[in-house]
DNA sequence: TCATTTAGTTGCAATTTGAGATTATCTGGT
DNA sequence: ACCAGATAATCTCAAATTGCAACTAAATGA
């Protein structure tokens, strides 16, 4: 009967629902389509953005250069994506996924699909609506330059 | 004018706010209390249950054992635990906040509301009793055997 | 043509973590 | 009383992850 949590913080609980699922998810990902969920991320910008280069993927995901670097290994090395040479610029190569690549981007999605009504089981439409809606709001307001401002004056109120 | 999501999954929502929201949080903490969050809620917890011992932090916690070991060594080299022997079994000990102990978490708990404040910022107080209600139900659903048994179910389902 | 910048890769080292061995202690059966 | 497990906690070691910085290759421009 115990609760996982009673009075806890929101970042708690926030860190509960979000690693729980993401954890249980990724397993299940990698079953199915021998991907990891971030390797998929960069499938599905890929396959969005045909021709699109490393690094714009780096930019994007924000990922390090070296971790795009691997991933992107990774992807052609499984034969979900190819890349070929730009012929404007030697350096750059163009990214675009392959047949195989497209059929797993499939699956992860409709695995995802499956995934997310099971995540969002006990919610009602509303509530998910609602739960959507405000977790757009808070991903908007936790990654732009005004909360980290708020953040560092709270600090300096603090030491100050 | 990007926004850090379009039509992105709840999971991935989810990820972007949590790990956003912790990562501030932590550096944070770690800078006005000399603690990492994970620290500080075993901190919370020898405090709210004076005498407790390793094994129920690490049962409570879902640390693995080593793991509880270290952080229990932090927090008594941080002189914020001591650890006395149990008389009934010597190979049991029991955890107490020592005043600094108590201290820091006081500090941390002021802290982490003020943190909790600047977070929600962007929603409405009725918004944020929604959140929380939502995230609560959440907790529990990912964190319950039926939740971990639909996706069984959901993996045989696809691959049998 | 040479110096500088840019694209992408790779080697390396720091960090983190978990599994399993290890030590110390307890409990129960004979 | 003694021995054979069980149990509490620690510690060692090895695997995985990741970032930094060095590196190669190609473009740019003076």
């Amino acid at each position: 009967m115990d609760k996982p949590f009673k009075n806890e913080r929101l970042t708690y609980k926030l860190n509960i629902v979000a690693q729980q699922a993401i954890t249980a998810n990724d397993a299940i990902f990698f079953q199915e389509t021998g991907c990891h969920i971030r390797d998929l991320r960069v499938l599905r910008l890929i396959d969005d953005t045909p021709g699109t280069t490393f690094a714009e993927i780096a930019k994007i995901t924000g990922f390090e250069r070296s971790l795009t670097s691997r991933i992107l290994q990774n992807l052609i090395g499984s034969r979900l994506i190819t890349r070929e040479n730009s012929t404007e610029d030697a350096r750059v190569f163009l990214l675009f996924t392959t047949g195989k690549g497209k059929e797993v981007r499939q699956v992860a999605r409709r695995l995802s699909d499956r995934l997310e009504v099971i995540l969002t089981d006990p919610l009602s439409s509303q509530e998910l609506r609602a739960l959507n809606e405000i977790l757009e709001r808070l991903g908007n307001w936790v990654t732009s330059e005004d909360y980290s401002q708020a953040l560092d004056r709270e600090v300096n109120k603090a030491s100050g």
